[in-house]
RNA sequence: GGCGCGGUAGCCAAGUGGUAAGGCAGAGGUCUGCAAAACCUCUAUUCGUGAGUUCGAUUCUCACCCGCGCCUCCA
C-alpha cells in the first residue's frame, strides 16, 4: 500500500520511498531528562510510535535512534540544586522516562543513545566543521559560522537576513562573530561538568548531539527524523546546518513534526506548569491504555486540547472495543465457509487511512463502524465462524498498530480473580433462590472493587475489570 | 511583524465540488428480576463571518474575526 506522509521540508504530503527499498532510517528526538517527562512529551512519542509500528505492519523494516538529552544548562542547572552529580541525576529520570514509555505501550528505539555517551564523536566533529570552515573558536567555545550554509532557514521557512537583526539575542556571554551563529561547543565554566576538547575542556550544545548521533548510526541520508514541532527551529534547522556541509547529500528526506498538547487552549509545558505527567494521571486511577488512546486518537498534526473529561471519553471509547471483542469471542457462532466481504472492506479502509498521512480518527471511524455492524450481526445471529476469525484478524492489525485492546495490568490492591470467582458463585447461588436484595449487594461490593458484571442468559454470569 | 496549525453538534473529531464518518455524553424504546453489555429511534437544513467563482461550496478564491504555536530553553 502505498505511504504518503507530511513532510515539513516541503510542506506538502508526499509518497514516502525509503533511500534503501524495504528499509527506514528513522531518528527521533527525545527528552532532556532533568524531569519525569508529560503527556505532551509522550504525545510526540505516542504518534511516533504509531508511525513505526504502521511501517511494520506494511513490512519495512526500521533502524531506529533516539537520543536522550543528559547534559544541557537544565540539567545542569537541576542536578546542582539537588546536590546530585549529573550522572546520577541523569540516570534517575532516564529511567523515568523508560518507564513511562514501556506504559504506554512505545517501543523503544534499537540505539537510544546518550548524549555523554558520545562526546568524542561531537568533538571529532566539530573539529571536521572548523577545518571546513563552518565553525570557528572563540575563547574556549565554538560556533556554527552560519553565512558559509545559504541553504539555512529553508525547513522553517525562515529569512535568515530577518534572524540578524538580533533583538532578542544574548550577545553579552559569549563573542560570536555574528549574533545569529548557534554554538556547537562551550567552553566549562565554574561548576560544571567538562569534557577534553581541542579547544579546551567544555560541553557540547545541544544542537550537534542529535546530528552526530543520527549521522552516525543512521547516516548520511535518513528517511525520517520526527519530533515535537517546537523543534523545527532551531534545533532542526541547526542539524541539517551541522551534517550538510560534511557530507554533501541532504541530512533528511522527510521530516515529520508532531503538533502540541495544550491544556485550557495553552501549549503544555514544564515552563507554564501546566502539564500532567503519566504517573499523575495513573495516580488518578487513569489507565495507560486511556491515555495512550487519547493521544493517538486525534491525528498528529492537529493540536490536542488535553482534558480529564477527554481522557474520560477516551476510556469509554476503548471499553466499548473491549466490550465487543469479549463478546465476540464468547459468542456461540454457526460455522460458515466465507466471511463476510465487509469485514475485508473495514480493515482496508482502516490501513488506508492510516498510509493517508497517519488519519488515526479516521482509521478508528472505520473500526468502530465493524463494531457496529458486527454486534448488529451478532443481536442477529447472522454472525459465523469465519466471521469472527476475520473480525479477530482485522483487530490485531488494527492493535499491532493502535496498542490499545489489552487491558492494563491490573492494580495490586485489586482482589484476585478466585475472590471474585468466589463472589460470583455466591451471587449466582443468590439469584437461582430469587434472593435478589442479596445478589444486587454482592454485585454492588464487586463493583466497588472494579468489576463490572453481566448476566448471560442460559450461561454463567461473566465478569471483568474495568 | 514573519512563518505555521486550527475554528464542523453539549464534548472529541473525520471528510468531500454534489448535498455532513465515527466516538463520548443525553432522551425514549427492546432485552433483563433489576442491572450491565448490545441493538433500535432521536440529537448539525448545517460546517467561524462576509463576499466571490460555480448549475451547485463545509470543501476552491479573497477579505475579515477568533484560538494556538514557533521566531535561537522547549516534544
Amino acid at each position: 500500500m502505498p505511504i504518503a506522509l507530511y513532510n515539513t521540508l516541503t510542506r506538502k504530503v508526499e509518497p514516502f520511498t525509503p533511500v534503501t527499498p524495504g528499509r527506514v532510517r528513522m531518528y527521533t528526538c527525545g527528552l532532556t531528562v532533568y524531569d519525569y517527562g508529560h503527556i505532551g512529551n509522550f504525545r510526540t512519542f505516542v504518534g511516533v510510535d504509531i508511525l513505526q509500528r504502521f511501517l511494520q505492519s506494511q513490512g519495512l523494516a526500521l533502524d531506529t535512534v533516539m537520543n536522550i538529552t543528559d547534559v544541557d544548562d537544565k540539567m545542569i542547572a537541576r542536578s546542582n540544586e539537588a546536590g546530585r552529580p549529573l550522572a546520577e541525576y541523569a540516570a534517575t529520570y532516564t529511567a523515568a522516562f523508560l518507564e513511562d514509555m514501556a506504559s504506554l505501550r512505545i517501543l523503544p528505539a534499537q540505539h537510544i543513545v546518550r548524549a555523554t555517551d558520545c562526546i568524542p564523536d561531537m568533538v571529532a566533529w566539530i573539529d571536521r566543521l572548523v577545518a571546513a570552515g563552518c565553525a570557528y573558536e572563540r575563547d574556549g567555545s565554538v560556533y556554527f559560522r552560519l553565512s558559509s550554509f545559504p541553504a539555512y532557514g529553508r525547513l522553517s521557512g525562515k529569512d535568515i537576513a530577518g534572524l540578524q537583526a538580533g533583538a532578542r539575542v544574548d550577545v553579552d556571554e559569549y563573542e560570536k562573530e555574528e549574533a545569529r551563529d548557534f554554538v556547537l561547543w562551550k567552553a566549562a565554566r565554574p561548576n560544571e561538568p567538562t569534557w577534553p576538547s581541542p579547544w579546551g575542556p567544555g560541553r557540547p550544545g545541544w544542537h550537534i548531539e542529535c546530528s552526530v548521533m543520527a549521522e552516525k548510526l543512521l547516516g548520511p541520508t535518513l528517511d525520517l527524523h520526527c519530533g515535537g514541532t517546537d523543534l523545527v527551529f532551531p534545533h532542526h534547522e541547526n542539524e541539517i546546518a551541522q551534517v550538510e556541509p560534511l557530507t554533501g547529500v541532504p541530512f533528511v528526506n522527510c521530516w515529520i513534526h508532531m503538533e502540541f498538547l495544550l491544556v485550557n487552549g495553552e501549549k503544555m509545558s514544564k515552563r507554564l506548569g501546566n502539564f500532567f505527567t503519566v504517573r499523575d494521571l495513573t495516580d488518578k486511577g487513569y489507565r495507560p491504555s486511556a491515555i495512550r488512546y487519547l493521544l493517538a486518537s486525534v491525528p498528529y498534526r492537529r493540536q490536542l486540547n488535553f482534558t480529564l473529561e477527554g481522557l474520560d471519553q477516551a476510556s469509554a471509547s476503548l471499553l466499548r472495543l473491549r466490550n465487543f471483542l469479549d463478546r465476540l469471542r464468547n459468542a456461540d457462532l454457526p460455522p460458515s465457509g466465507d466471511p463476510n466481504p465487509a469485514i475485508a472492506t473495514a480493515r482496508e479502509a482502516m490501513l488506508a487511512s492510516l498510509a493517508d498521512n497517519l488519519n488515526t480518527a479516521e482509521a478508528l471511524g472505520a473500526i468502530f463502524e465493524l463494531v457496529r455492524t458486527s454486534n448488529i450481526a451478532l443481536d442477529r445471529g447472522t454472525l459465523a465462524t469465519a466471521d469472527r476469525e476475520a473480525i479477530l484478524e482485522t483487530f490485531r492489525q488494527f492493535d499491532e498498530i493502535f496498542q490499545v485492546l489489552t487491558p492494563d495490568e491490573a492494580s495490586s490492591e485489586g482482589i484476585s480473580d478466585a475472590e471474585v470467582n468466589a463472589l460470583m458463585e455466591e451471587r449466582a447461588a443468590a439469584r437461582a433462590a430469587r434472593d435478589f436484595k442479596k445478589a444486587d449487594a454482592l454485585r454492588q461490593q464487586l463493583e466497588s472493587h472494579g468489576i463490572l458484571i453481566e448476566d448471560v442468559k442460559n450461561a454463567p454470569a461473566r465478569w471483568r475489570r474495568k
